[in-house]
DNA sequence: GTTGACACAGAACAAATAGTCGGGTACTAT
DNA sequence: ATAGTACCCGACTATTTGTTCTGTGTCAAC
């Protein structure tokens, strides 16, 4: 038995793989069947059942556009994985507050200047262990000038480094940043608080690390 | 006519997104209602019908699990959205090689150490315009000591840095660089090159750029 | 005290979708 | 030459899934 994944199986993993990127789910087997340019949903449901065989992707049976592409997929196509990217949030509770470790004070500098104004954070902490941020997450930052009510911000309290949520209101305290945790309270905006840059990307820690 | 999303909709949201990131694909209305609590149908589509006129999510009509989630929908769960971070692949083709701006010779040693051994790079030039990086792109390198067949490299080639895919196989030549674009040759392992990383992510600039 | 938005119930119906059966061709390796 | 594998055809059935219809109760606003 020959483990190799064939031409039309990668086809078929392609195929899968921009429809979820264009409509944002998986395709039907009709939908594959014209793609792969043949007539019978026979020979997609033959290439399928390969593709599972050799984990390149999973699915259910009798359940309508049930494909989700594994790790050994994404690989094959030079791509990241979805859900890592995300992160597996636990719960209702959107980005939480963390804190940063002490690198980042003296190099944000330099770095956001020559990093186009991008730059990494490794969060540390497990306060927001309930959160979508972890502890060992990295954090990617990008600085910026103004900010949206509803960014996730990177906040310079004093000598303290958080991110929050930036939250301007038409009610009082108007503009304040707001923890997303029933643990913590909003902190309104004084003028010892500096906004340093706008999260534009969790990396999960279980992912940038290397497999070991 | 009010237009702020409900508790009740916000809840549905969120399951959705679960599910999306547990399954690989959206869900039915049947799950939708389970996991809801509730018995009939007719509440799930009314809180759909409603997070679609708000543009929150976007469905096909009789489309099964066509669900996909807008991204004012991804920024009310405090999530970037999925698609933007994978890059819209215009083709089969895999990552392709690409030219990296000056500034790395000089820092990369400072900020490889700091920032956990993760560094971002911008990608300039256009000789990848047909693959899924482009010129402006963001890729995030991990240094690493070990790699694996298939892994998408940064490599250093006498002064030039350019990223490719790493290839070590049975047959000669055995370890080698590979474009993955016909226009290029592979390139055979010698000694002048120097394994610096490996490429865990693209952010695509469409994404990262402040929305203005 | 009526209006409208919100949230929900129950059931019948229609469409989309997956799966099955029973074949076929072409190529490769033993 | 023969077995195995990849790939394919066409018609059919079974199941899943979405939609429509007709209702109820609550609550806040005007």
């Amino acid at each position: 038995m020959k483990k190799s994944t064939t031409p039309r199986q990668k086809e078929l993993l392609q195929i899968i793989y921009d429809y979820i990127i264009n409509e944002g789910y998986p395709p039907t087997f009709d939908e594959m069947r014209e793609r792969l340019k043949v007539v019978s949903n026979q020979s997609v449901i033959d290439l399928l059942n390969k593709l599972e065989k050799n984990r390149i992707i999973k699915r259910n049976e009798n359940i309508a556009r049930s494909i989700a592409i594994l790790p050994i997929g994404y690989e094959m196509l030079g791509k990241p994985p979805l859900a890592p990217f995300l992160g597996v949030s636990s719960a209702g509770a959107p980005i939480n507050s963390i804190e940063i470790t002490g690198e980042w004070q003296t190099l944000s500098s330099d770095i956001a200047k020559l990093k186009d104004e991008v730059f990494i954070l490794k969060v540390s902490g497990d306060s927001m262990i309930n959160s979508g941020i972890d502890d060992g997450d990295l954090v990617l930052v990008k600085t910026e000038k103004e900010f949206v009510s509803g960014n996730v911000v990177l906040v310079q309290i004093n000598d303290e480094v958080t991110i929050k949520r930036f939250i301007s209101d038409d009610n009082p305290p108007y503009i304040y940043l707001k923890p997303e945790n029933p643990k913590y309270d909003i902190i309104p905006a004084t003028d010892k608080m500096t906004l340093k840059g706008k999260v534009i990307s969790v990396l999960k820690e279980s992912y940038w690390r290397p497999v070991s």
